[in-house]
DNA sequence: CTTCTTGCAAACACTTTGCACGATG
DNA sequence: CATCGTGCAAAGTGTTTGCAAGAAG
């Protein structure tokens, strides 16, 4: 598995809007201002999150919603889904397929980041057992973090 | 891990409506109806199938809202989040607590249950080197089925 | 006869979409 | 200046809820 730390080291903005470009994606307001939230928040943000932390809430609902499927697509963001009604996305480093998982607490949502996987040996022999192809899994834990206890 | 082959013997009706009697809930039409549909069906099973399933329609989809949160809170049934928008149920034996994943396919939504689990030890491990208590976790497989490649 | 359930309709949360205006490349 | 992106409002899912009428115990 790859190395995932929680120091992630953001890249600057300027590298990402050239992600854009290089896609014939237009820079505009709305999306530097998403990709300067999402470079700043480690955790997995929810589309309210983002569009809270917007400059006074100067870009449409819609539009945070357009640009995560936009960014989705692009893989510059993964979705994740913690069961609380709501996407979460992160940001995904160049190359990065951020496949990994999460340890969230039940009470106040806060969400560790976890370099554990299910053991690939046991998912290969899964998949070959019922014939299935292609076969990946989504991964999350719950409980009561020490603040909650 | 408990024991869990794809033939499960499902309790007979009497049975089920017994538990809801002992809880001092009524037993009416429609929880005698979604019971009897989900003890004929294995895999799990969403809302709408669940409503269309009843015979004639006769009962309102509020009530079959209601009816499930009521067979959760008693641990009649379990609920599953496949990552659909929506979420799927299934009956359990009585004292089992329905702990087990999914195998799913991507393209017709089959799904198969599984025998395996997150290990154990390791959970235990990523719980206390975090400080968390009370720790479990959601695991679903996602893939191609034989009959879709 | 008391209490729990139901149907109905309205409300809710999250997300998507049509359209005309506006901004980017 | 052609194309793409945005705001706005409306619509679409899945789910919950208030209320009065009805059924179970």
């Amino acid at each position: 598995m790859k190395q995932r730390t929680h120091s992630h080291q953001a890249p600057a903005l300027p590298e990402l809007t050239e992600r854009l470009r290089r896609r014939l994606r237009k820079v505009t307001g709305p999306r530097q201002a998403i990709l300067e939230i999402l470079r700043r928040c480690p955790g997995p943000l929810s589309i309210k999150q983002i569009h809270q932390a917007l400059p006074k809430n100067d870009c449409d609902l819609a539009t945070v919603y357009r640009s995560m499927h936009l960014l989705e697509g692009m893989g510059m963001v993964k979705r994740f889904d913690l069961g609380e009604g709501g996407a979460r996305f992160e940001l995904l480093a160049e190359g990065d397929d951020g496949h990994h998982h999460h340890l969230v607490c039940t009470r106040c949502s806060d969400v560790i980041e976890l370099e554990e996987c299910f053991p690939h040996e046991l998912e290969k022999e899964i998949a070959s057992r019922n014939g299935f192809k292609h076969v990946s899994h989504k991964l999350e834990f719950f409980g009561l973090c020490p603040r909650c206890q």
